[in-house]
DNA sequence: TTATTTTGCTAAACCGATTTATTCAAACCG
DNA sequence: CGGTTTGAATAAATCGGTTTAGCAAAATAA
């Protein structure tokens, strides 16, 4: 460790900061080469058979563990597991996909994975049902129905087990056919209207409320909700709970909706622009996570301090949120009960036993984090001028 | 949208923060199980073949465009493909997997799909894949030798196509198994010793060294490095290239490595500790982006003032190093451009077309993004007591 | 006119498993 | 002793495609 002066490569590509990109060939090693010798076929169930002298069949059996059942003599169930073990061999699963219509694999269709709420959703469901014997895969749908349709028929003829899936608007009818197929679905995040099916969530409308609540409670009498112009039912939610709130004091209501994008600066120009035009505002609230930190980013942008100037509530905890001078109040979903209900839920519906049992709907409570953010209102914050 | 007072369903939940969870069934309307007749059973090309009173040859060759090539009528051609057409037939992939040993998947191995950098890469690839026809899936390793073994099993198994990894240490033979079996492989962010393949990732050592040197030429003595005890490449030339720059100077090195682990609050615990223990410092560099977010939560535990106290530099951008006050000094991977190069190495590969290539290691420099944690040291900071 | 090619299409083999139906021998039964 | 069970193993069908090899009729060549 102490002298490795060239560990990269060898050549002296001296890459600093706006270098051009250096591309060279690694030196080969002609010892290296016999790996290659790793490049034995891989062996079916037949070359068992025929290196045993026995049929694929009695193979087949023992190794799924139907000896007793197919009464396999003791003998041949020993050679048959040494030898697969001193081989290693594996079946073919796509094959046995075929055959069998089960792949031991759940999908798990999030808006977007680099989302860090649905990033650490993606973490605790792989792990738990890693645990299970579950492999899991991953994809972003963009809120995308044709790309989203896409990936669904595509799962579907790959034979996959089991879905959990944040629907985008307008797939009803591809989700209705999963689940007429036969296939173990389970949606979250947002309620797809016209689709039964279990569904698990926070509750969004009273969530929100509450924290509108919480601000009007601390003085705040201008409160803007910037959001998304989406229908889906958990941003529908979010509108309705902060209305409520507002109409409840007989208050203003100031809503901004912005366009679902991947591209934060966009949203960023756009709440700053929304935040101009609006001084008036003394608090807002962000309903999701991405528009927080680009509110934040637009807050900073306009000068007005946190929370003196414009108190704060976003949807969703982040790192952010909690380092933020000053620390943003949150609406928390419990990221880890939400993980644990999707996974036993669909884990539940794949071992079949609740056969034809009622969708249901697991609705979780969202926690409010209350941080700086939000402080009390001064009394007549007249000194603004402008 | 006017009045929707109770669009989550019908209960009275009051699922304010922290009461318990509401669970109940969604009310059922028989008019929607007529849905159900979507059930008819997907349609195999002996379906076709059989409804058309052809062969299922014919079928297989139409609809993969060797029509021509096979001699096939212009008549039924058009017959098959209009037939095919309005059922909506598709072939199911895994029975075509299994025979032609091919799958449009990619796979992408990374470290972690939660932390932000690689969910970067993620969402890229799969924007630039998916262009190009290919599906990409992707999973987690957890830097876990025996998972990522475990997976990559599964997904030749699976004929997955294509693979893009970032090793752990001690999948050599695995990965070597994978090449040597044809398919094509592309490895990027950490060099696998033992691997000659393609492989992209950043000047690690130059940039650090580079971003050690940014903060010595500001007037910084006690330079500390806290990293992970790995001995992965990227992270032994990040400590190259911070020990390179101190040595050249004659200053003392503090390094710090920590385990790996998913649970943020544990690293966070262990660099208060650090930083507690070493009042002498006055700048630290975090050789990863969830080290640096922990390492500021570390630092504002200790109380001690960014950058007077002590100058921060991260690697891997991040929201919360552009949103800290005072904004934090990272050094920034290109992220678009590092899935450029990985894609596109990973289609040549799979067009085949650069047969017996030399791998290629391609090295892209890193931005030192300079943000205001990294000011100049202020001349004899005795005032510190303690 | 016969031999050869070309055209248009298909039967059958194959991919690698699982599952159903069947065989053959030994044991059991009345 | 003939007939039924049982035990142990297997041949063959199946999943749903792709690909190879081949066939019959039409067209061309000799």
């Amino acid at each position: 460790m102490s002298e490795v002066p060239d560990k990269t490569g060898g050549t002296n590509s001296t890459a600093v900061p706006y270098s051009i990109s250096t591309i060279k060939a690694i030196s080969e090693d002609p010892a290296d080469i016999k790996t290659l010798s790793n490049l034995k076929k891989k062996l079916s169930i037949k070359d068992l058979a025929r290196e045993l002298n026995i049929s694929a069949t009695s193979v087949s059996f023992i190794l799924n563990g139907k000896a007793r059942e197919k009464r396999i003599s003791e003998e041949l169930v020993r050679k048959v597991e040494l030898y697969a073990e001193k081989t290693g061999y594996k079946p073919n699963s796509l094959a046995r996909s075929l055959r069998t219509g089960k792949s031991n694999i759940i999908v798990l269709m999030v808006e977007n994975i680099s989302n860090p709420f649905f990033a650490n959703i993606a973490r605790c469901i792989e792990d738990k049902a890693y645990r299970s014997g579950y492999k899991i895969i991953y994809c972003s749908t963009d809120n995308n129905a044709e790309k989203t349709r896409d990936l669904i028929r595509m799962y579907q003829d790959r034979h996959v087990d089991g879905y959990i899936i944040t629907p985008p608007e307008g797939i009803e009818e591809e989700v209705n056919g999963l689940i007429a197929a036969g296939s173990p679905v389970v949606l979250f995040d947002r309620h797809l209207p016209g689709v039964k099916e279990d569904f698990v969530s926070i509750n969004n409308e009273e969530s929100t409320y509450t924290a509108t609540k919480h601000l009007l409670d601390r003085g705040y009498r201008q409160v803007a909700l910037i959001t998304l112009n989406s229908l889906q039912s958990q941003m529908q939610d979010r509108l309705n709970g902060y209305e409520r709130a507002l109409k409840e004091m007989k208050l203003p209501r100031h809503i901004k909706e912005l366009a679902y994008t991947a591209d934060s600066s966009v949203l960023t120009r756009h709440i700053t622009a929304f935040l101009k035009r609006h001084t008036e505002l003394d608090a807002v609230i962000f309903s999701t996570n991405y528009l927080g930190v680009s509110g934040i980013k637009a807050i900073n942008a306009t000068g007005r301090r946190i929370p003196d100037e414009l108190a704060v509530i976003s949807f969703d905890d982040h790192d952010v949120f909690e380092l933020n001078t000053p620390s943003i109040t949150a609406i928390a979903q419990p990221i880890e009960e939400i993980a644990e209900k999707l996974i036993t839920t669909l884990l539940g519906k794949l071992d079949g036993k609740n056969q034809a049992h009622k969708p249901q709907d697991i609705v979780l409570p969202a926690l409010l984090l209350v941080r700086n953010s939000t402080g009390f209102k001064k009394a007549m914050t007249k000194k603004r001028v402008r």
